[in-house]
DNA sequence: ACCGCGTACGAACCA
DNA sequence: CGTACGCGGT
């Protein structure tokens, strides 16, 4: 029977399902749209672009749009396409549709991410692209590994081509929908053709393998769709009507994917916000949002800028950061919430000085503090560019008890205990699956080695033999040697039963787990599996393993592995498991508890909070030097949609900081402030002075502040007063618009514009945090000095004061 | 085969 | 300052 033979039979089933859905829920989701929403929701038909900008209630519409199709009986739900980048989303969707129809919303199946979608089709169709439908699915680490094999098989020296910039490379051409064959020369032949070579070396080997990297899984459908068109045009047919949420994130092959999906009849219905583009550095292309009217002529475009969740100070900050970029398609985001709070912006001597200070502001903010409404450690977020600053907030919220949680991190499944258990699932499942033999054989340890395994991958080729057999064959002729040779047989007679338990199981196995077409497939409720999985924990001695590590965090890894084993029990067999685990990520740990989020600006798209802070907006860190130096102006451009991004995930209170100093890599370095500082609009934006130190002059003070200091003070701090640095200044002139793509030299060049110290060799100073000291050396504006207490620093002049001074400054 | 030390390098993120 | 890897010693 064909997927298409299945449809009938589900035809039949689902068309009293919506006219249910419908007499019992007259309509009322249309009720509560505004005009533009409703607009949204209401052209069905033909192309759509809905440009939502952040918070006016993109989800909202969406859903309302899905069950508006179904009341309509303009599609049942297996007929409607609906793509997401991430199974959070597409969760929420579905759980919203559930909602708002009740049991008839269940049984949307092709509701998902491009991956997951793409695995569906890929299965009913492996054998197209020279894949059995069992594939596996191979995440970051086996293709590295895989790289890595084919580098040194080579010979290649391994330090000119790194196995993470290959796969970079690899990534990229997948991503542009290009096959090895397809990669232009002019791309290719920059590095000398090796990397085309390898890229065409590791597609065959993923073949062998039976095996897809992410990229795969949208390359091989787009390949299919494209040299198959009787495939394509049973697709078309299927899919009536298609939805894709944040469309400003598709990169090429998913923008391929969805075209040839959506010409015949061209219902479909993007939705994104070009100012959110955030995810360019991996392959995401803005323009496949701003060219959308020339792909589909004729679509309607529709705007959602009414602002359900920001104050009009936070909406007024974002957009006139966001201005600043060219080439938009242009929003005015309105709200008619009251005025609220500027977004606040502070300046501080360090890194660590930032973390206390947010400490303390979050703490007073919870407490309820200058007559605002107390806010639960629930509402507010810290929201950093880069992860490693994650780290002054987690020290400072330990020391102080301040519960915090940081959301992304190393997720579950790509912990070192829940591979290497799930490479043990995947070898009883399949024996063939050598990239998970490589992986496991000497986890724990079983005295085999380098040397070991080169033998056996050696036996394993010669005879063209999965590594397994290899092993065997070896073992049987002798040619392992020692006690390896009997842990070696012990592995491989584990692995022989295992894979005969899971046959017995299930007597009739599948090749593949081909999703049923039918959404209410009776799962399976025999448990067996779970038990099975405890078994091969514990007889290939992984468990015992964990359990004699006397390591600090053996334990937590025990603990995952129960985890794991549990989450077992909610699927029907290791086969559906593994299927599924590769390409779910679930770390949201419901936990009841009120804590203070932490995560990269990155893992806050789509989120809101009523605080937020932004912590770290100093050039180079934000925008990031890396990202200005690979991309120029596009780099910045994309950079800035991020601050956007992260001041419209405020809804009442957002606050900015940046520090003078900070440690990288272990080095101080003074800071400047962020170029996007510039960029805010100063009359919704309130300056606070850092408590402490002298009012704050080593960063952040209002223009006109500090009446009251000694004049040699004062005029040391207003230089570092915000409104008068380089970053300020850049506001003013403005014409004076230099490519912006040259890195400025943020790291060793002056802060002062004339580039002197003002200070004499053997001068005695006095630095905030280092104390007194002599300067030893001077360089332009900065100065080496000897601390008596701290060691000798290379330190701003700026920073430091005369000894003399610095006496009568009470600390 | 495994362990410990020294050196080099450098940090976004989802499927 | 970390971590990841390569080297040499045991």
């Amino acid at each position: 029977m064909t997927p298409w033979e299945d449809n009938e039979a589900f035809e039949a089933a689902a068309v009293p399902l919506s006219q249910r859905a419908l007499a019992q829920r007259p309509a009322p989701y249309l009720d509560d749209l505004n005009p533009a929403q409703r607009e949204a929701v209401e052209a069905l038909d033909g192309p759509v672009l809905m440009l939502a900008g952040a918070g006016t209630g993109k989800t909202k519409a969406l859903t309302a749009r899905i069950v508006h199709l179904l009341a309509l009986g303009k599609a049942r739900p297996h007929e409607i396409l609906a793509v997401t980048f991430t199974n959070k989303a597409a969760r929420e969707m579905k759980d919203r549709v559930l909602r708002m129809l009740g049991p008839a919303g269940e049984g949307m199946p092709w509701m998902g991410t491009f991956h997951s979608l793409s695995v569906k089709i890929l299965r009913r169709h492996a054998e197209l692209v020279g894949l059995k439908p069992s594939f596996t699915i191979l995440d970051t680490d086996d293709q590295l590994r895989l790289l890595k094999q084919l580098i040194q098989a080579r010979n290649i020296d391994d330090k000119r081509w790194p196995p993470r910039m290959l796969a970079g490379l690899i990534d990229g051409w997948k991503n542009r929908a290009l096959t090895p064959a397809r990669v232009p020369s002019s791309d290719g032949a920059a590095y000398n053709n090796v990397g085309t070579e390898i890229y065409a070396e590791y597609q065959d080997r993923l073949r062998t393998l039976n095996a897809c990297d992410f990229g795969d899984l949208l390359l091989h459908c787009v390949e299919i769709f494209k040299t198959h068109p009787d495939v394509l045009a049973q697709y078309q047919r299927w899919f009536r009507y298609i939805l894709v949420d944040e469309y400003q994130d598709t990169n090429v092959c998913q923008y391929l994917w969805l075209r040839l999906l959506a010409q015949a009849h061209r219902n479909i219905c993007c939705v994104g916000d070009d100012d959110q583009s955030i995810y360019g550095w991996r392959g995401a292309e803005v323009g496949n949002i701003l060219r959308f009217e020339k792909d589909f002529p004729g679509a309607k475009v529709i705007r959602l800028e009414q602002n359900y969740r920001s104050t009009p100070h936070i909406l007024a900050a974002a957009s006139g950061v966001i201005a600043a970029n060219a080439n938009r398609l242009g929003k005015t985001l309105w709200t008619e919430a009251e005025t609220g709070e500027k977004v606040r912006l502070i300046g501080h001597w360090d890194g660590e000085e930032e973390a206390r200070w947010i400490g303390e502001e979050i703490e007073a903010i919870q407490r309820g503090t200058r007559g605002w409404a107390p806010v639960s450690l629930n509402g507010q977020a810290i929201l950093v560019r880069a992860s490693h600053q994650m780290r002054a907030f987690e020290d400072r919220f330990l020391t102080i008890g301040l519960p915090y949680r940081v959301i992304g991190g190393p997720r579950f499944y790509e912990r070192q205990e829940i591979r290497d258990a799930m490479a043990y699932f995947r070898l009883a499942v399949s024996p063939d699956d050598d990239l998970a033999f490589e992986r496991v054989v000497n986890v724990p340890k079983r005295g085999l080695g380098d040397k070991a395994v080169q033998s056996i991958q050696r036996e394993a080729r010669a005879n063209g033999l999965t590594l397994v057999d290899g092993a065997r064959s070896l073992l049987a002729g002798g040619g392992i040697g020692g006690k390896g040779a009997n842990q070696l047989r012990a592995f491989c007679d584990g692995i022989d039963r295992w894979h005969m338990a899971i046959r017995d199981a299930r007597p009739v196995v599948a090749d593949a787990v081909i999703e049923p077409l039918l959404p209410d497939t009776p799962p399976n409720s025999d448990l067996g599996h779970v038990r099975l999985a405890e078994v091969i924990l514990e007889e290939s001695g992984y468990v015992s393993m964990w359990q004699n590590d006397k390591t600090p965090e053996a334990e937590g890894r025990l603990e995952n592995l129960k985890e794991l084993v549990k989450a077992l029990e909610q699927f029907d067999s290791l086969q559906g498991f593994l299927e599924h685990v590769a390409l779910i990520m679930d770390n949201d740990s419901e936990d009841a508890t009120e804590k203070v989020s932490i995560m990269t600006l990155h893992a806050a798209k789509g989120l809101e909070f009523p605080v937020v802070f932004l912590p770290g907006w100093e050039d180079g860190l934000f925008p990031s030097q890396r990202s200005m130096d690979e991309s120029g102006l596009k780099g910045i451009e994309e950079e800035r949609r991020l601050a956007y991004v992260g001041i419209t995930r405020a809804e009442e209170l957002c606050t900015i900081s940046f520090a003078s100093n900070r440690r990288v890599y272990g080095q101080w370095q003074s800071q400047l402030p962020s170029r996007f500082i510039d960029e805010l609009p100063q009359a919704h934006v309130e300056v606070l002075t850092p408590p402490g130190l002298m009012g704050g002059g080593y960063g952040a003070a209002a223009p006109g502040f500090g009446g009251g200091f000694g004049s040699t003070i004062e005029e040391r701090a207003t230089r570092a007063d915000v409104y008068n640095s380089p970053g300020w200044r850049r506001l003013q002139d403005r014409q004076g618009q230099r490519s912006v793509s040259q890195p400025r030299e943020a790291r060793h060049v002056t802060i002062d514009h004339q580039a002197e110290s003002g200070y004499a060799l053997g001068e005695r100073v006095f630095h905030v945090k280092f104390g007194y000291g002599r300067v030893i050396g001077i360089e332009g504006d900065k100065l080496d000095i000897r601390f008596d207490k701290a060691g000798e620093k290379k330190i701003v002049a700026r920073f430091v004061m005369p000894a003399d001074i610095g006496d009568e400054v009470p600390f």
